[in-house]
DNA sequence: ACCTCCACGCAG
DNA sequence: TGCGTGGAGGTA
């Protein structure tokens, strides 16, 4: 019925023509004819058809002159959806992403509509209440059930049988004995906003500047990056909420981004302390329900804090007042499946599009933003020290050359023996490893045969707690054999260099009675499990604590006070241009972790290179003499901020047609003496998933628009027909 | 004659 | 992106 008003609106006269964004791999607005009775204006979410579907798309603009060619195959728009307009604010951010990193505007709008569709209406919850005498027959699971409802208000169904620990059935039961009613319960209101003044805390001397510039920014509310730079455990978060607080009582929303969702238990612990609530969360792990209601919630303004994953900087808010980017260094933060963007970059486009302020924090800013703070483009405020007067963690190399570790081993002699003591003065000591698994190769004894992937350029990881070996690539996996596929030998595979599964067995074998845990992000099974192993870890279960860089992120461990690097060289042998920063802030973060209350933290650098001036400054604690060498090194080969980067992925299922796409499209690229193209070549992982892949890499002056170029270049290029495919990344951080 | 797979092109 | 189309190739 709903079909035939569409259709008799669109046979009497249409009242003007919009052009309307869908959320498709488009990168033009689609035009529709607006029925009559109905008014729309740019940013209102409507449903529209397209091709045999209808889907909710956007208007964009109106349109006085359609397209005379479109003239009769213009469709209606279906209907006009009860939820704010896209602001022109968010509009633009859309328009200026597309742009940005050539990826269709369709398909960026896409990104601020992920409200889950077609949920009808909220599904009615049953409660029960006590009204009747407790039935003759009273069983155990009964009387606790009628001491959980015996105050006579009206207690939601499920929580009341999961509070007296008895099934739904008990309930049941006593309703129709006339002892409990069910009836519904009433629509659950609002959450309580977050208070500003809740919890307001006391602030050391050094932190007062840093809070009143927090409170200047957000009062002023206009455009303007702040970085705040502040170690480990000097109260980074408490001072930037400080911000969120003058945000809220100006009646604006702020968007808290952080890098990794699933380990911010502690931080909504934290901002439930300071403003009495928790934040609303965005993130990609919400049911469909969830999803929905806080979609809801970010575009009517009734969520005045939000803390999300990077796909948080694209909703809806009705009046965003402040963004805050967590640990704005870390690389998580860059989006490379679908739609290459980085977060932070988009979120201080979105902070000077909307007109707000945005605090960028870091304990071990990002070279970018570090530049920036020192040209006086972005404002630093800077927390000098630890809080509460702990110190940060002394820290020391181990130069494996001299220092080795017994045959098969990869703890050295001298970080096993400061192990031992820490665990013996029962503190917790965390033995760090950025290797998933238990070996990353396994090879034939008898043969010298090595397991590789057969569908990408890699070795297969051995991983013993789920007895197979493992592509990290396409994840293939297969059962670990008792013989060598190559010549038949029995028991003859070895395992060569470690994992953290293989670390934990090492562990269990030198320090026995000590209680381990890895872990690992393919261990974690939901967000869930991780938030309760890190707390098992917070509440001192745990001796030593082995893990892979998830480790470094966002948690604090009260007891720790030893960190062990067991292969501190391991990120800088690669070739990437940013090796030298990302191990930096890695092993800092890492090491950070130690020590943040009593301040007697230390840290251990297994490492082949101490001379290397990441080590050097590590140890120093010479963050200076780092910013100093990798600014000047950047300076001099003009890589990113002095120069831009654009890298081309060309991938194919055979080598020659990846290869020769590549080959023609490097002879097309127009020359500009401010560009130079570097490529084609096998790209560093040249095989994945079958697919062959070919690099790439534009390198250009400061300031050129990088974009621009991309998109002329390509569109005089050939076009990518069959399985070729060809990936954009502007500014790239990842160099496989 | 019918089914399944997949590459292709299009959507207003 | 997601979906309908049509041709290829396989199966009964």
């Amino acid at each position: 019925m709903d079909h035939i008003t569409r259709q008799t609106s669109s046979s009497a006269a249409a009242t003007g023509v919009v052009d309307v964004l869908v959320p498709v791999a488009l990168n033009q607005a689609y035009s529709y004819r607006v029925p009559r009775g109905m008014e729309l204006k740019p940013g209102d979410v409507v449903a529209v058809p397209l091709g045999p579907r209808e889907v909710v798309a956007v208007v964009w603009a109106e349109n006085a002159n359609p397209d005379p060619r479109l003239h009769n195959r213009l469709k209606d728009v279906g209907e006009k959806l009860d939820v704010p307009a896209l602001t022109g604010e968010l509009r633009s951010l859309v328009d200026w992403v597309a742009n940005y990193t050539l990826s269709a505007r369709g398909m960026v709008l896409r990104m601020t509509l992920r409200m889950g569709e077609n949920l009808g209406p909220e599904r009615v919850r049953m409660g029960v209440r006590l009204i009747g005498e407790a039935p003759k027959r009273l069983t155990p699971a009964r009387r606790r059930l009628i001491g959980v409802v015996s105050d006579g208000l009206l207690h939601g169904k499920s929580e009341a049988a999961k509070e007296a620990g008895v099934s739904a059935g008990v309930i049941d039961g006593l309703v129709d004995e006339g002892t409990l009613t069910v009836e519904p319960m009433p629509r659950p209101s609002a959450p309580p906003a977050p208070d500003p003044s809740h919890a307001q805390p006391e602030f050391s001397r050094q932190q007062r500047s840093a809070v009143d510039a927090m409170r200047a920014l957000a009062a002023n509310g206009s455009f303007h990056v702040a970085l705040l730079d502040g170690v480990t455990g000097s109260g980074k978060t408490e001072v930037y909420f400080e911000a969120i607080a003058e945000t809220i009582r100006r009646g604006r929303q702020s968007l808290i981004l952080m890098p990794e969702i699933a380990l911010t238990g502690q931080f909504l612990d934290r901002f439930a302390q300071r403003f009495g609530v928790p934040p609303l969360e965005w993130h990609s792990a919400l049911t469909p329900r969830t999803r929905a209601r806080n979609w809801a919630a970010i575009s009517a303004g009734e969520a005045p804090v939000v803390v999300g994953a990077r796909s948080a900087l694209f909703m809806p808010y009705a009046s965003l007042g402040l963004i805050v980017v967590d640990e704005e260094h870390d690389q998580a933060y860059k989006q490379d499946d679908g739609a290459h963007y980085h977060a932070r970059d988009m979120a201080v486009v979105r902070a000077h599009l909307a007109k707000i302020p945005i605090i960028l924090a870091s304990a071990t800013p990002s070279v970018e933003t570090e530049v920036n703070a020192r040209k006086g483009r972005y404002q630093r405020v800077v927390l000098p020290s630890r809080f509460g007067g702990a110190h940060m963690p002394h820290i020391e190399a181990i130069d494996l050359r001299r220092e080795q570790p017994s045959r098969g081993r990869f703890i050295s002699p001298r970080l096993t023996a400061e192990i031992k003591a820490a665990v013996e003065r029962r503190e917790q000591a965390l033995l760090f490893l950025n290797r998933r698994g238990y070996a990353p190769l396994t090879l034939c004894r008898a043969c010298g045969h090595r397991f590789a992937c057969t569908i990408c350029d890699a070795w297969l990881v051995d991983h013993r707690f789920r007895q197979r070996l493992v592509c990290h690539h396409c994840g293939f996996s297969m059962p670990r054999p008792h013989v060598c596929p190559n010549c038949a030998a029995e028991e003859s595979l070895v395992a060569v260099g470690p994992g953290v599964e293989r670390l934990q067995e090492e562990a269990a074998s030198v320090f026995p009675g000590a209680r381990t845990m890895v872990l690992s992000s393919d261990l974690i099974t939901s967000i869930e499990t991780m938030r309760s192993e890190l707390n098992e870890i917070a509440e001192g279960r745990v001796d030593i604590i082995i893990g892979t860089q998830l480790v470094a992120k966002g948690h604090h461990f009260p007891r720790l006070n030893l960190v062990g690097v067991i292969d501190a060289d391991l990120g800088l042998g690669n070739g990437d241009p940013r090796a030298a920063e990302r191990t930096w802030q890695l092993l800092n973060q890492v090491i950070g972790r130690a020590g943040r209350d009593q301040g007697r933290g230390v840290g251990y650098l297994q490492t082949h290179q101490p001379e290397h001036p990441v080590m050097k400054a590590l140890i120093a604690c010479d963050r200076e003499a780092f910013y100093a060498s990798e600014i000047e090194a950047r300076e001099r080969t003009l890589y990113p901020p002095f120069g831009r980067l654009a890298s081309l992925i060309i991938s194919a299922g055979d080598r020659p047609t990846a290869e020769g796409f590549a080959r023609k499209l490097a002879a097309l690229a127009p020359r500009d003496e401010r560009v130079q193209l570097l490529g084609p070549a096998e790209a560093p992982l040249a095989v994945i998933k079958g697919r062959y892949r070919f690099r790439l890499l534009l390198k250009s002056v400061r300031g050129f628009d990088l974009s621009e170029y991309l998109r002329q270049w390509l569109a005089a290029g050939p076009k990518t027909k069959g399985n070729l495919k060809l990936e954009v990344d502007v500014d790239p951080q990842s160099f496989l």
